[in-house]
DNA sequence: GAAAAGATATTTGTATACAAATAATCACAA
DNA sequence: TTGTGATTATTTGTATACAAATATCTTTTC
């Protein structure tokens, strides 16, 4: 049993379950994206048409369209006569990347924030507690993990529409970067800064001011973005 | 003849020229999105697979990847057993849309500014005089068409990839609307409004301040919102 | 005449066979 | 041994037949 079949269990049976085509075409599409940002399909891994559509149990044909979309958003590159690959995020992909979404979560707390209810402020009470198990605990998968949702969370602090398609195909661009770079040495203290980061805002959303949230994102978009480059180079000065 | 053939001649011969799938498919891609875009496909229009792969000359499989985007994109919508139906764009939508350009535009002025060379002076000095010319004589289809050229001409302003296509994907995705809410009796008036908003950013490109240009095109954005708005309560008011 | 039920037609969705492109392998010669 | 050419295998791209879903038309019944 492979490991992403673990994770996923009985995708076949979800497919024959659903009852349309968008809801089959949802379930293949929000799979794959999970398992290449949960590093399941490590950059440069080959996703064969046709083994894919046997897990999944149908052909090539409705498969390919979720593979078409992700080729599309840039995390996979499809060629003809070599293979369907999950792509690699280079830096200066990063580096875009991360200046535009931190001008968009700024957006998130301006452009129509959304009202802390009720539901809100438990999800991210939710937030919080999983954070601290994680800071006691440091996991890279529960890492990555918290870092999707957490993300999915941030995201219904705006109610405009557009910034949130916008938002979540940018941040799915890049956010296996994390995992990809972060040595396991300093795995905790990354789990640490992230940690505290989820808290800070869960405060602000706590006491209903979206704008301190957004603001306490930027900034930590912002340092993010430093360490990954320091990773980065600490990694291609010990290979080179 | 159908009109889009007289605007796109001979669609299938340079599909049969383009050497690699992924040419194609961007040949179908921009055709379908431009014939949307320009109202030669109307919101409502159906696209029948079948008949576009005559036109083509090509199978539905290539042809479906292209509508499959365009789905993404929400320019059409496809339903099994009911057809590919070109979207209508809904006020709602609409708002959300330009609340997010207005100050994605703002982010073109000052992330990653391009360096304003002589072929950038060149292009918008050529797009001050369509601009003229279109002033002088008002053409619906002419109008929609420098809209879009200039659009692109504007994306050139920020070396930033992914703002680039943020942005174009927005702009596809409601630019219709003026062709379909703009009544003969207003024409002029709004080549008149875009003609000198083209003025207007061209002057500033020219001396340089893509900043000042930014600024331009989202006061204009503002103001073009409000009057759509307006518009479409007026064609609202002479239906009911 | 109207409404409902059934049959028919139309359209997208899916499965599958084959084509085209690329990569890998192997044979062979220098 | 190494390089080169041909051959084979692998993979995505395309064409096509059929399935499934929806809409439309026809018929029937009240």
């Amino acid at each position: 049993m492979t490991r992403s079949e673990t994770q996923d269990p009985d995708i076949a049976g979800q497919l024959e379950a659903a009852a349309t085509a968008q809801e089959r075409f949802q379930i293949m599409y929000t799979v794959l994206r999970d398992r290449i940002s949960m590093l399941d399909y490590p950059p440069g891994t080959q996703l064969s048409e046709e083994v894919l559509a046997g897990e999944f149990g149908i052909s090539r044909s409705p498969l390919r369209k979720a593979l078409q979309i992700l080729e599309a958003d840039g995390l996979v590159l499809s060629q003809q006569g070599v293979g369907t690959l999950v792509t690699d995020v280079d830096l200066d992909e990063l580096a875009q990347v991360y200046q535009l979404r931190m001008e968009l979560n700024e957006l998130t707390g301006s452009l129509s924030p959304t009202l802390a209810d009720d539901s809100l402020k438990t999800l991210f009470a939710s937030m919080r507690l999983r954070a601290e198990r994680l800071r006691a605990t440091p996991d890279r998968q529960a890492f990555a993990r918290l870092n999707i949702d957490f993300f999915h969370a941030f995201q219904l602090l705006t109610e405009n529409q557009p910034l949130r398609d916008v938002s979540e195909k940018l941040f799915y661009r890049t956010c296996r970067i994390w995992l990809t770079l972060i040595p396991d040495r300093d795995l905790a203290a990354e789990v640490a800064i992230f940690s505290d980061e989820i808290l800070a805002i869960a405060d602000a959303v706590t006491v209903g001011d979206v704008g301190a949230a957004a603001h306490i994102r930027r900034a930590h978009l912002s340092m993010g973005f430093k360490r990954l480059t320091e990773m980065q180079q600490a990694e291609g000065a010990q290979a080179g």
